[in-house]
DNA sequence: TACTATCTACGAAGCAATACGTAGACAGCA
DNA sequence: TGCTGTCTACGTATTGCTTCGTAGATAGTA
């Protein structure tokens, strides 16, 4: 079951993450864009109508939170970008990965260092 | 600059990355869903209006060419996902990379060599 | 010549995403 | 009580993506 949400969607759904929850003028208030108040309720009710997010009563307000874990979605859409964009060499993503950004040597160590945990935890 | 694609055209802009280039019929044929010709047609001429590829006369036929390189593709659709579902941080983004189960552990100490590589790189 | 297969060109329909306006509910305050 | 600001609900316009049908051109073949 892949998850995928659209520009705009993704931009709500970043915000929702980031704080855990918020209402609608908080999203509203969040994003670089400025939206209209309704635009935002609108993006977050198909959301919700999606089961993406749900939301409770508070005051007159609804605060919204995500049902979609940040890494799920982050997982699926690497899934799609590596077969798509990589020819489905996640090793090839990471060439791109580190060629772009400028790393420092730290960065690249502490990358290492989670490659080697990942390769002894399928050891055992 | 930003580049992306719609998901049927990403489909479509494989099908020339991974053969150079292709006709209408070459790329229906490689497409896994069975769509027809015209619909086919019709993605190509978008990806043309767009800028992405090119065409040149083949006979009757039209050989379309990309006009985008993948890796380029690759590296804005990698930023986007980095900003949006992890954070900014491409350290985040590989710990989600590598705890993907469907990797194998010879995937896994690719990845490592390549940022060994990197690392001496950085040494000298 | 007439038929068939294959191609492009054009148009249109359906749907989802995006964006916003207006209406109506309601709390707080003058 | 009446005004104002804030909220949801609803409707709607626009745009882009996707899909395909039909028309017309043309090369090859009976």
């Amino acid at each position: 079951m892949e998850i995928s949400f659209a520009d705009r969607e993704l931009d709500v759904m970043a915000v929702l993450w980031d704080r855990g929850s918020a209402t609608v003028a908080e999203v509203r208030e969040a994003l670089i864009d400025e939206l209209a108040y309704t635009t935002v309720l609108t993006v977050l009710r198909t959301l919700e109508h999606k089961g993406h997010v749900r939301h409770e009563e508070e005051g007159r307000a609804h605060r919204y939170y995500p049902l979609v874990e940040r890494g799920v979605a982050g997982q699926s859409a690497l899934r799609r970008l590596t077969a798509k964009l990589f020819e489905g060499s996640p090793e090839l993503l990471l060439t791109q990965l580190v060629s772009d950004r400028r790393l420092t040597d730290e960065d690249l160590r502490r990358m290492r260092e989670l490659l080697d945990a990942q390769l002894k935890d399928g050891e055992s």
